[in-house]
DNA sequence: GTGAAAGCGCTAACAC
DNA sequence: GTGTTAGCGCTTTCAC
């Protein structure tokens, strides 16, 4: 069972040189139509599979793609892992997972090895990285895929369309007299600010409603930040009746928090989150929010990185429709 | 940005030989003391790091570890993913995600690659894979940690201990006088039978209850059949007054069914979970489940892979210990 | 304690 | 349409 099969095998029992063997496999050159047959033959015969770290040593290209997010754990990066995945699997290439835990110098570090091991591609939602930091990576070779709600320099980019789904949500909340809207947003050190919150602002105002500074605060996506930026929350004076945070995790801990103080949701405050992670559906009252299609971005993200692998050189945005899910908080 | 850097050029920095910078690096013979330190500066100064796909053409051993489990997706392997990943990261190694979903042909499928590319590693959760054919990859040479209730031949193995959990949970459900015990548990077709059946069964009369086997239903890991499962069970003219489920995305599914049938959680029925997967204590009522430590066992497969690469050779089995966690649902 | 050199398996010029 | 060959960067004997 430990015997290796190289292509040197497959050539002998086809009676070819390695050569043809190596181009029936990647078709860069015509190959007669018996020689592929005999070729193809022989590789079933003997089970035959391309030694990769060969060809990642001759090509100066390897088969990895890295996905680098702050924490696999959520189901959001976990599905978009598992999309990811499953579209580029077909083509022979491997996904390593990598956690940044939201850390600038794990970011930095994992881009670095995936230019030093010259991986096929990376798809990064990055968090504490500087945005030309990606460019870096891309000049230096490897095709970069950044999901994130903004563009990080001149990289592909799979990007939430989520004006519209704002506009539905800011609807929804002031058609009920909400006006007081509040945010639990991430932490203020996070690259390329805070767009969901800089969205949700610039569009309140035609809506009649507000968010001013002292209902913003701030912390990690964590359900710990959740909790204790909504406990703040209800400490102020000019007090919210609407929270939106800044993903789904934070929404559950805001929900934990309230249940604890006893203020009713969505009665006294409406709970709005950002994600539609799978856990959304499950908590009580389930979460109303403004759904990311994890899914379709791993797709789509496998895409670009395949058009990348087949010459483009130009970089591009592709844009996933955000959706406003309307559960039972808000 | 794109320069390689190789041995041979930190060689020529440090004034000495490519084989000398790679003894350096291994450790694996003496080197000079003042040899180190000047191989060391040249390494920093170039930003040296190894090229692994040479290293793994030269040695057949690659620094890839594959994560095979059903869906990634699931919280409770996202969470062994982050584990594991963590664990291996200092190491240089990697983890690729591979899912199988529950396909013995993508489990087949993804072991033989794990052999051909001489992978560092296997952590796999097997579903409907032959006990015999993890023997096959480990006897190829390619450490298995298995990750499973039951042992699937002899290679390594992470397994909960279970019993006292599930004891624990018996003594709460018959001491709230319980007796008509039902299971809604994984397919039938799955390798190794259904494990946590049978020990609720085999404890079951212990506690003056039973499982009947009409009270036992079955279907595959998602939230829909646990619905159909439990909605099932409430057509039984011997209805439960407990219902356990294989895992806890099984249970939210029954508990959609509950909820939709006007059953009261835990009222009428009770309902208990396995795994505690993140989003057990999310949903409403919060589920009681016999927890299963995910990250403890995506650790605990880094430790027993470590073993296998400094030399071990017997196969082993490390417990990890299950506990039973009173929620909500019973 | 250190160096020289072979070779892992593949791809891509360069022949013919 | 096919073969020959060099060499990717590393590890590891063998030699000193």
């Amino acid at each position: 069972m430990g015997e290796r099969v190289t292509m040197a095998d497959v050539a002998r029992v086809a009676g070819v040189s390695a050569a043809t063997v190596s181009y029936v496999i990647s078709g860069k050159r015509p190959v007669a139509p018996a020689t592929r047959v005999a070729v193809e033959a022989a590789i079933d015969e003997l089970g035959f599979a391309v030694n990769t770290a060969a060809r990642t040593l001759r090509t100066g290209r390897s088969s990895l793609v890295a996905l680098i997010v702050p924490n696999i754990a959520n189901p959001f990066f976990a599905q978009l892992a598992a999309a990811l995945q499953e579209e580029l699997r077909g083509l022979g290439m491997h996904v390593v997972v990598c956690n940044t835990w939201a850390r600038r110098d794990e970011e930095r570090a994992l881009l670095a090895e995936a230019v030093q091991q010259r991986f096929a591609g990376v798809v990064v939602t990055p968090f504490r990285l500087p945005a030309g930091e990606l460019e870096a990576v891309a000049a230096a070779g490897v095709p970069v895929v950044v999901s994130a709600d903004v563009p990080f320099g001149r990289v592909d980019h799979v990007a939430p369309e989520a004006r519209t789904a704002t506009r539905r949500a800011l609807e929804h909340v002031t058609g009920r007299q909400r006006r007081r809207i509040a945010m639990i947003a991430g932490p203020r050190d996070a690259t390329g600010g805070d767009p969901r919150l800089e969205l949700l602002r610039s569009l309140a105002l035609q809506y009649g409603a507000a968010v001013p500074r002292e209902l913003v605060v701030r912390g990690e996506h964590t359900r710990e930040a959740g909790a204790s930026g909504f406990a703040e929350l209800m400490t102020r004076p000019y007090r919210p009746d609407a929270v939106f945070c800044g993903n789904d995790v934070i929404a559950v801990g805001a929900l934990d928090k309230a249940r604890e103080l006893g203020v009713d949701v969505p009665g006294e405050v409406a709970l709005i989150g950002h994600d539609d992670a799978s856990f959304a559906s499950l908590v009580r009252p389930q979460l109303t929010t403004i759904r990311y299609p994890a899914d379709e971005v791993g797709r789509k993200a496998a895409r670009l990185l395949l058009e990348r692998f087949n010459g483009r050189e130009v970089h591009k945005t592709v844009r996933v429709q955000a959706h406003f899910v309307v559960r039972a908080s808000a």
